[in-house]
DNA sequence: GCTTTGATCTTACCC
DNA sequence: ACGGGTAAGATCAAAGCG
């Protein structure tokens, strides 16, 4: 028991949520909010009046008052059990009699769900998959990252709890429109373990170095005395404890640097309490590691957001960032860690190595915390779940949360089989150079398809269940129908995204782009985005709670209708196609035409098609999803191409660059040939720097699973051999050198090959040629002609190819 | 016994 | 651990050939 520290009534509270978690105290649950009140108060606020739940599904076919006397008589031989009441809730659309079987313990929930889901009449169970935090977060519409007052009482902080002032709640806590975050402490951080041999192992290799920064701009650094580090852990323990930080940052902490240093400082026979309630980092959902009372955030699971940097490295993440890392940047492999720490005057580099990652990280979440923060704001998932949860869960907390507003009951997951359906239609392409060409696409369009059909989980009318009065909206091609009144979930939820972007959009226009605010509003506003476009994938998610396999086939069906008439009309107004994809289409430039052609189409299929680029020049060979356009700006844009993959060589992705420049900015296949003659030149005198050689491609699967050899695969077995730690998801990089033999057997890590052993001929006929081709051979020209030794005699002029 | 061919595996892209 | 549509290279075994 928590005595009051005086006898007050209990008074109103103001904070900033943080974080949330749920603890056990006496067999009875507590919901523990941390928060930073008004006055920049560490808080913690506990609620011991939530009980937890779930719920009964009953048989339609049931009397419901005599289930619940079945429950009831069951209820005797269980204990846990609070309170039955019988309500009335909708699942897919459908109201059902569902009673809630309100728990005196969260933990007790899995006890209680087996025999009462054997009653006669209970159908299912619902939501006890619903984590108690969650639930709390849902039922009182709670997002972390907001503002919100509470009634509270102030009591002894008896646990010792590193927090200004522990509260109990004695109301629900209720959000306030209030913007903006407090000031918070933010602590990043960047080890250095000591690689012996391949990778670090805990039980064997040192902590040497951490440095820190905070984002009061003290920076600390620990450095161990030989290799001992028990120092270095406990001084840095001391140091996370002093700065109390609200926000822990690093790169690779969740898969990696935590469970290191847990590791070692229990080798040392002591934990690694870093925590505001005296506990170790833990395991938790979607693989993160969690730091009750503060959040733990690794830049890595940020790097995973951005497609366009394709190695996850820390220096790729901040260059891609355009992040300054000054001039005397050092770059310290991991495999050098060790030989730098034995040299006493490259030890002092490797520590200010340490302390620029650290740095680099800093600046990398400063960047990256408004959209973590509106992340988790919309989604309503802490910051440390929300950065880690894939896209489909994201999608479905927002649904979860969307779906208790409405009464709808939150399905359970459940293995399906993979049945494929038909998706979007894609042209193929007038190979050749274009000029003047509009790429007109249509917006948002599977989420306006959406709302235009109705389409949704609650909506769907099965093939043999009578049409509603309201009448329904069928499918092309595959017939599935959906009931026109009354809207959706889908649709609700969809015209709210759309509406909440345009305003916040609307917002921004009004505002000085270099403002706070309009930072905040512009990752406001793409976390919207991010979430809508989502909603068609998840639909057709087999681990969806509301899957639905006919409301997917059906969004895609109307896409291709809607795409096929835009094509037809286009023509019949004399507009020529050269190419679309799923939701455009490029066409020749003639505004006037094609004003009436977007007039026409939103008057007939409801949907906006409108002008999105415009390419003073755009190449296309034969090939589908792969071409190259010239902006008026001048700049290219690249797409599908080797430029824009991460599995070619860099000399090929720049050559093939070069020769895209030439072609469509200069006008000049000569140039470009000219061009690629002098690469292979280069080449072959091993001008070219070697880490342009190295290809990287992705382990999917660990190295035993493969069912055919391939290089990277060898590869990744090479560094598994030679103490190298490899999990699925990690990028490979290799060389192929000269030999006999298959591809895979002459592939090696490019950390153990010299220059001197590479193939350069296997980088000249199967890199350089085939990406200076794939764009050369639509002007006639051959492997044969790019490896003569003479400049080309008689070179075609590029106007001969403009179709 | 050799090369050619095609199916299959694999990765990474587009929208 | 959101969908389907697509290109492309390497491997591997069957087919084709003399």
């Amino acid at each position: 028991m928590i005595d009051k520290l005086d006898n007050k009534t209990s008074v109103k509270c103001l904070f900033w949520l943080l974080d949330i978690n749920y603890e056990i105290k006496d067999n009875k649950p507590e919901i523990w909010m941390w928060g930073i009140d008004g006055k920049g108060k560490r808080i913690l606020v506990i609620d011991r009046n939530f009980t937890p739940y779930f719920y009964l599904v009953l048989n339609s076919q049931e009397n419901p008052n005599s289930v619940l006397e079945r429950v009831r008589e069951k209820q005797a031989e269980i204990p846990h059990i609070a309170d039955l009441e019988l309500t009335v809730r909708r699942l897919f659309g459908q109201p059902v009699y569902a009673i809630k079987v309100l728990c005196q313990n969260p933990e007790s929930i899995s006890e209680v769900v087996k025999p009462l889901s054997k009653v006669n009449g209970v159908e299912k169970c619902l939501e006890h998959d619903i984590r108690y935090s969650m639930r709390y977060i849902i039922d009182n519409n709670v997002s972390p990252c907001g503002w919100y007052e509470i009634e509270v009482n102030e009591v002894k902080n008896d646990s010792k709890i590193q927090v200004d002032k522990v509260l109990t709640a004695q109301s629900s806590p209720i959000r306030i429109d209030k913007e903006g975050l407090p000031q918070l402490k933010i602590l990043s951080f960047y080890p250095i373990f000591y690689a012996s041999k391949g990778s670090p192992k805990p039980n064997r290799d040192p902590v040497l170095i951490i440095a820190t920064v905070f984002n009061t701009g003290e920076k600390k650094i620990f450095v161990a005395k030989n290799h001992d580090d028990s120092s270095v852990i406990k001084d840095f323990i001391e140091c996370v404890k002093k700065f109390d930080p609200d926000i822990i940052a690093g790169f690779e902490t969740n898969r990696l640097q935590w469970q290191y240093l847990i590791e070692r400082a229990n080798k040392h026979n002591f934990n690694l309490i870093v925590d505001r309630a005296n506990g170790v980092p833990h395991i938790s959902v979607y693989g993160h590691m969690s730091i009750t009372g503060r959040i733990n955030l690794d830049i890595l699971d940020f790097a995973e957001e951005l497609p366009e940097v394709k190695v996850k490295t820390l220096e790729n993440l901040a260059d891609y960032l355009k992040i300054d890392r000054g001039k005397q940047q050092i770059f310290i492999d991991e495999t050098e860690y060790a030989p730098y720490w034995e040299n006493e005057t490259k030890r002092v580099e490797l520590i200010k190595f340490a302390m620029e990652r650290a740095e680099c990280i800093s600046q990398i979440l400063g960047m990256m915390l408004n959209y973590t923060v509106e992340l988790s704001k919309l989604v309503g998932l802490p910051l440390d779940h929300v950065i880690k949860a894939a896209v489909g869960f994201r999608t479905e907390w927002y649904m979860i949360r969307e779906a208790y507003k409405v009464g709808e009951l939150i399905p359970e997951r459940i293995d399906r089989p993979y049945i494929p359906y038909v998706g979007g239609i894609v042209l193929s392409p007038k190979p050749g150079i274009h000029e003047n060409i509009t790429v007109l696409d249509f917006k948002s369009m599977y989420p306006n398809i959406m709302i235009e059909k109705n389409i949704s989980p609650d909506t769907y009318i099965p093939p043999l269940e009578p049409d509603p009065p309201s009448g329904v909206n069928i499918a092309p091609e595959v017939g599935h129908k959906f009931r026109k009144e009354p809207p959706g979930f889908y649709k609700k939820i969809l015209s709210n995204l759309l509406t909440a972007r345009e305003e916040i959009r609307k917002k921004m226009s009004q505002m000085d782009s270099k403002s706070d605010e309009y930072g905040l509003l512009d990752a406001r506003q793409r976390v919207v985005k991010v979430i809508t476009n989502a909603v068609y994938g998840y639909t057709g998610w087999l681990g969806a709670r509301w899957f639905q396999k006919p409301v997917a086939e059906a969004v895609a069906a109307w896409g291709r209708d809607m795409i096929l008439s835009s094509i037809k009309m286009a023509r019949e107004f004399g507009l020529e196609i050269i190419y679309g994809d799923t939701d455009s289409i490029f066409i020749e430039h003639q505004p006037q035409k094609i004003e009436m052609l977007c007039k026409t189409i939103k008057e007939n299929l409801g949907l906006e098609l409108k002008p999105d680029k415009f390419y003073q020049r755009v190449l296309f060979t034969e090939a589908k999803k792969r071409y190259c356009g010239l902006l008026s700006d001048g700049t290219l844009d690249t797409v599908g191409l080797e430029v824009v993959r991460g599995d070619w060589a860099k000399i090929a992705k720049d050559v093939q660059e070069k020769v895209l420049e030439m072609v469509l900015r200069e006008r000049s296949v000569e140039g470009a040939v000219r061009f690629v003659k002098e690469r292979i030149k280069k080449i072959r005198e091993q001008k070219v720097p070697f880490t342009d050689l190295i290809i990287w491609k992705t382990l999917t699967k660990s190295a035993e699973q493969y069912e055919v050899n391939a290089p990277h695969v060898q590869a990744a077995k090479i560094l598994t051999n030679s103490g190298w730690d490899l999990t699925v998801g990690d990028k490979i990089g290799y060389v192929i050198t000269r030999g006999t033999g298959k591809l895979y057997e002459r592939a090696k890590p490019y950390i153990f090959a010299s220059y001197d052993e590479v193939d350069k001929e296997y980088y000249i006929s199967k890199q350089v040629i085939p990406s200076a081709l794939r764009i050369l051979s639509l002007f006639g020209l051959s492997e044969q002609k790019l490896l003569e030794d003479e400049i080309l005699i008689k070179p075609k002029k590029l106007t001969d190819f403009i179709g």
